[in-house]
DNA sequence: TTCAATGCAAATCGTTTGCAGGAAT
DNA sequence: ATTCCTGCAAACGATTTGCATTGAA
């Protein structure tokens, strides 16, 4: 994992910064749900973290809140979309991380992730060319992981 | 456009050879939809895509052929899910094409396709760093296109 | 007190599927 | 003759939305 060491609290009052600049409501459910994905502690489907909330945690948090809310966190920018297969969205948690890639593997799931500063120098320089100011980037490389292709 | 020369009676030819090693049977509907994504000769949605051909064209294929039939024909690899935007699949013909990815505007939607070798051969480089075999994959940059950066 | 956020259930939208009739082998 | 494919409509699953209630300001 490429993680960094994150201070939840301090990103909570960064959201709430965010919220009051927008005229957005401080509610519970919004800085519950910071620390529920926080605590989820990896790539997640909302259905999923739905239902881990429901079974597993104290604060609840509904199905359409947690929609809405990772919505706001992801222009918020602590939330991305970094998946998209099979009509779903696979979203991480990225506050404190560095930026990275993703191989999956189409048989089993497997999620692998990847830093390449070049690629990332590249795709500037692409931009550049062609006069477009990126926002967001997705690199996905679909195949079969080591140990998939060992247990044929 | 990166587009070379493909000769469409060919690619039937080869379909029709991938349709019978698969047992399944060589039909007007799927011969047709062929031509008729030649013909569209864009990125495409299905829904746009079905119809277009609803509305322009005398072979017609149902919605649920036109989705059965796009699956073949990725399996065949001569198309490609290129964009998945607002929950919805762009495809494109790729069969003649050199691989390229897209720049994605987030404001008119356009699309501009980008080809860059270097960002391939890091892609491969780190498949092998991680024995990852890959089949595909889909490299999204979204941003705000030159023109709509103008008129705001 | 006012206005926005929540939770629920219903609606929506892209996509998939069951099935009866029709076409390919 | 057999088997697979098609088109339709219904089903599905992820996501969004309307609305009455609750909570934040």
């Amino acid at each position: 994992m490429i993680l960094m060491r994150v201070n939840v609290e301090e990103l909570k009052k960064e959201f709430t910064k965010f919220l009051k600049k927008k005229n957005m409501k401080v509610t519970k459910s919004r800085l519950n749900l910071i620390d529920l994905i926080a605590d989820y502690n990896k790539h997640f489907e909302i259905e999923e973290l739905v239902n881990w909330i429901a079974n597993h945690k104290d604060k609840k948090v509904s199905r359409s809140t947690v929609y809405r809310t990772v919505k706001l966190l992801e222009e918020f920018g602590a939330v991305k979309e970094v998946i998209k297969k099979d009509n779903k969205t696979i979203y991480e948690f990225v506050i404190g991380r560095s930026h990275h890639d993703h191989l999956v593997c189409t048989e089993c799931g497997r999620i692998i992730e990847f830093v390449d500063e070049e690629i990332e120098k590249l795709q500037e320089e692409i931009c550049k060319k062609y006069n477009f100011k990126p926002a967001h980037h997705r690199l996905e490389i679909f195949g079969i992981c080591e140990d998939c292709q060992k247990s044929k």
